[in-house]
DNA sequence: TTGCGTGCAAAGGTTTTGCATGGCA
DNA sequence: TGCCATGCAAAACCTTTGCACGCAA
């Protein structure tokens, strides 16, 4: 991970903005050149993809796939801290993402690192799976 | 989910016979593709991806990614072990990813639905932490 | 014999790369 | 001014699809 970030360009600031407006839901290269192109300040689909892979590398920005499905999501990391107690939930139907503070959070992490030897790093960690809200859902 | 398994033909069984012997780990379809070819009885990479698509609907294989990136990883279910659940580790320092079927984990799975409401997909989900090996070297 | 499974090749979509140009520091 | 970032287009990949033929039941 490097901590360099690179020069300030208008396309490297409107990417992470909008990313950041969307940090709640799923986003994708083409959501994002879409938007892009909408706003007025198009981006090459080249750029786009360098610019995600700096802030994936950076940690700013979190990369996963709906169902093995093709084409990657991306989403923003809130690099707060007080998130470190929390367990982090993502809907891959909705795309919201729940954060619920929870004792057993800890029990894991023992036993991630009693019986595995591994020690758990909870605010990088995301559970994916389905919401309440979606469970009655067609998917 | 359908129950039909089709006919028996020798690249199914080729095929189904390489997951297995690889249950404790991920494969891809170049692997499988290659250890084919290697072993005297290619198969199509059509075929490949039809069978795979089958097994998966049937539930006898998981198909999953990691960090998003390109390329789906595949890895067979043992289906007489149904109370296991399998979890993916991975080392944020050294990058190695670890396979576990623990049954602690199934409880954390009961726990989330219990107490959030919450149906986590354990073939999406990874742990983000520090593998054993790693836990004294320098980040 | 019947129809599913296979192989090949082409199509479709996503992501990466080469190279010349543009823009930040 | 010196480099890094950008754009464009082509390339590289991964996965799916159409079609004719082969093979299991």
């Amino acid at each position: 991970m490097k901590n360099d970030s690179g020069y300030n360009t208008r396309q490297k600031e409107k990417l992470l903005s909008y990313l950041i407006s969307k940090k709640d839901g799923h986003t994708n290269v083409a959501g994002i050149s879409a938007y892009l192109a909408a706003e007025g300040t198009p981006v090459g689909t080249a750029t786009i993809y360098r610019q995600l892979d700096r802030l994936v590398d950076q940690g700013l920005v979190r990369r996963y796939t709906i169902d093995g499905k093709t084409g990657a999501c991306y989403q923003y990391v809130d690099s707060n801290d007080g998130c470190h107690q929390h367990f982090h939930l993502k809907c891959k139907n909705c795309g919201v993402l729940i954060h619920t503070d929870c004792d057993h959070l800890s029990e894991i992490n023992k036993h991630m690192l009693a019986h595995h030897g591994f020690t758990v790093d909870s605010s990088m960690t995301v559970f994916y799976g389905i919401c309440s809200d979606c469970r009655g859902d067609a998917v």
